[in-house]
DNA sequence: TGTACATCAGTGAACGCGCGTTCACTGATGTAC
DNA sequence: TGTACATCAGTGAACGCGCGTTCACTGATGTAC
């Protein structure tokens, strides 16, 4: 097959899309090459400049869907769930993104933190987005539990999370990189008993 | 001049060695090329081979490196403070490593995190001794505070710190990056004032 | 509806650049006598 | 202590490989009439 349809074409373009993040995720952006994102997707090199720009173009597209893949899967897991309940499962889950199976989908900034940082902008600017939306999903959840600061403790929740997960990646003994998610489990359980909600409302939601 | 002393050679090798540590630091691992740091450290490319078998060997004594330049920093800053008071300051100097002067050192652990997961086992280790290292300078003033379980309070509050300052790293925004790091010490607090402490003495340390 | 042509998704090879590494060379340092 | 020689820190150029990007080409798709 040479030219495809345009209905063709807009789902390779996804694919495409769908594989970098994948690959980006667990091999980082700098060690992966184009052609191995293209021969992963089932194509060959010369073909992605039909799709994208860029690498770095493709890298900020990648990282959008990347976060929505994942924060996709850390709502559906919580569905219909209470609050807090929601909330530390939320955490669990995410927490052993590395450890479980290997489809499950990975958070960039856990897992290319450092290459992010010495992204050009348009990459930056979509990492940003994904961490906003990250603590607005914690943040949904903690007003209901009446947190006075509700958006502090979801920003000090995803702080926890993305440290811990990326520490435990670069641990080499498995068993040291599980007590560091064990103990950033517990640290998220202090946060949400420690911090403030508000008098008027304070047992209301528990 | 063409060959140095002995003692001349050891301290070319150091010199290579804290360049090398400064320069991955900032711009990335990946990023900087052995000629990089062979010229701003006053020499050429070709001498590198004369101290160090491989990048790999370089980065993993670099990190070392780094590793030591910080930790120095952060000790001489909180030396003669009473625990609590130590702890808050190292938290705070140790969120603030981004937007410091230009000469203050760099964690590691919170600029190259996403680099170090990819890199060889040589690598890794050195990056875990730093992560024990810093666990253990944190525990060392909590187990003071009486806290029951000092080291899983000193794991949380590294977590939150290298979570936070490379989340705001990554942010695109100074005011938005800056706000991440007021939260992490707001978070450090309250951590310490919600971690358990010994019944019979929680009162001695405070 | 059919036909002739333009478009463009995908191929496979090539280009050019930068990087890690190697190498022949220099001449001061270190050492054997 | 002096001398003759070996060593090796540092130089500067080159090599080879991989990567991002470009390009000529193919032929099914889409469109103008």
């Amino acid at each position: 097959m040479v030219r495809r349809s345009k209905a063709d074409a807009a789902e390779t373009r996804k694919r495409i899309l769908s594989t970098a993040a994948n690959i980006f995720l667990r091999n980082g952006i700098a060690a992966t090459a184009i052609s191995d994102i293209m021969i992963a997707a089932g194509l060959t090199q010369g073909g992605f400049y039909r799709h994208f720009d860029s690498k770095e173009q493709l890298v900020a597209e990648a990282m959008a869907t990347g976060f929505e893949e994942i924060f996709a899967n850390l709502e559906a897991a919580i569905s219909g769930m209470a609050p807090r309940e929601a909330v530390q499962i939320m955490a669990e889950r995410y927490l052993h993104q590395l450890t479980a199976a290997e489809e499950q989908p990975r958070c960039p900034l856990s897992n290319l933190s450092s290459e992010l940082r010495l992204a050009d902008d348009l990459v930056k600017t979509a990492a940003f987005q994904g961490y906003s939306h990250f603590v607005k999903l914690f943040a949904s959840y903690l007003i209901r539990l009446d947190y006075m600061d509700y958006v502090g403790l979801a920003e000090s929740i995803v702080a926890v999370l993305v440290g811990a997960v990326t520490l435990s990646g670069m641990t080499p003994a498995a068993a040291a990189a599980e007590a560091i998610l064990v103990n950033a489990q517990k640290a998220v359980t202090l946060l949400l008993d420690g911090a403030a909600t508000s008098p008027a409302l304070s047992m209301a939601g528990r």
